[in-house]
DNA sequence: CGCGTAGTTGATTGGATTCAACACGTGTGG
DNA sequence: CCACACGTGTTGAATCCAATCAACTACGCG
């Protein structure tokens, strides 16, 4: 039987670095290899024809991103913090080999897990209350961050943020203080990002 | 070598129908079998812990629903309107089974598909104001409606737009009232649609 | 005909955006 | 080493827009 093509074996590959806001790849370019990342955080954007952007996911530590759903990328990549990265090459995905059934494989894993990334923005977008939509995506990217000591190393720009939230930058920082005020959050650093409670935050994520 | 199994090949499968509001599957139930929307509108839904609901997704005529990336459902399935579909058994994403490579099939473009109804709804909501979340709303659902005689067939419950769009059935209801006085489209009854300035509508739908 | 639901419209309130100014850190050049 | 510029982040104040509440209408159904 065919065996499964671990995408995430590839352990010994060199890690590439990239300084906050390269790119890594572009909207509509042929897609030839995956991206995993190793350190810091990555960023999905879309660019409308009028220029404006939207960044539409995150990707963290483990995430693998530019699977080859269609032959040419959906969407743009850039490093939101300096980051490590790996390509991943994956002669496996071209036509004509077989693979394994969709179900409980690592690749529909990764579809899976990718494709969540983008379905997570909508459903924190969807809450009413901008306290309610920056609490879910602190909560959402707690769980995601690697611990540095004390806190959560939390290098995303507010700009960033407030593109994925739909919002302004002036907003997110309000918005987080006003969480550091209520003593659920703190931020020793600007990068970084500490949970005091955890079930309150989760309770406001939810909403009223 | 493999044969592609068309998963929309079976087209003589019987068409179902649906009431408006009737659950087709519910976020996480294992996932048996595939759906496809032959007539009328499906629509995606989140229920949080609370209770709330978020509209995620709507799938139109042709759309595929339920690919099993996981063995459980994602999220919950119900007709936003009077429906039929068709149940598709698939038996080939059962595990053990070979596939053919993701890429260039019928399975990766139904993947595709199926996440692309749920990235759109996130870029369509990043827009600022609600002139062009609306527009950008009609803009993507006029491309997937079927004509009826003049107009487009638009069944959609106003408190599902309002959901997917993360405000109010009254923002809606103003809104689109906005768009009929700019003659940018008209509804000569409250399930119908017409487009009739289509590029102002696009541009509006860009932004500012 | 009465009832219930979905849709529409109006008036008020609250909250987010916007504009502006300021603080802070970093890098550059004198 | 300091001065300066630049970008990012933060804060304040005024405006504007969308949520909310309430009333009313239209429609389908028993």
């Amino acid at each position: 039987m065919y065996q499964a093509p671990d995408i995430l074996a590839e352990r010994r590959a060199i890690g590439i670095p990239a300084r906050a806001q390269e790119t890594l790849f572009i909207e509509g370019e042929p897609s030839s290899c995956l991206f995993e990342v190793r350190r810091g955080i990555a960023r999905a954007v879309h660019y409308s024809a009028e220029g404006d952007r939207q960044v539409m996911a995150f990707f963290f530590p483990g995430d693998v991103l530019g699977l080859p759903l269609t032959r040419r990328h959906r969407y743009s990549a850039e490093a939101a913090s300096d980051m490590i990265f790996t390509r991943l090459a994956a002669p496996e995905w071209q036509p004509g080999n077989s693979f394994p059934a969709i179900g409980d494989t690592m690749v529909s894993r990764a579809i899976w897990r990718e494709e969540k990334s983008f379905i997570t923005r909508g459903l924190i977008i969807g809450r009413v209350g901008y306290l309610a939509r920056v609490a879910a995506f602190v909560n959402y990217v707690a769980q995601r961050l690697p611990m540095t000591g004390e806190a959560l190393e939390f290098p995303i720009p507010r700009g960033d943020i407030a593109s994925y939230l739909a919002t302004s930058p002036e907003t997110i920082c309000r918005t987080l203080r006003q969480l550091r005020e209520m003593q659920i959050i703190a931020m020793p650093r600007i990068d970084r990002l500490q949970i005091k409670n955890p079930s309150r935050l989760a309770q406001i994520a939810e909403g009223p």
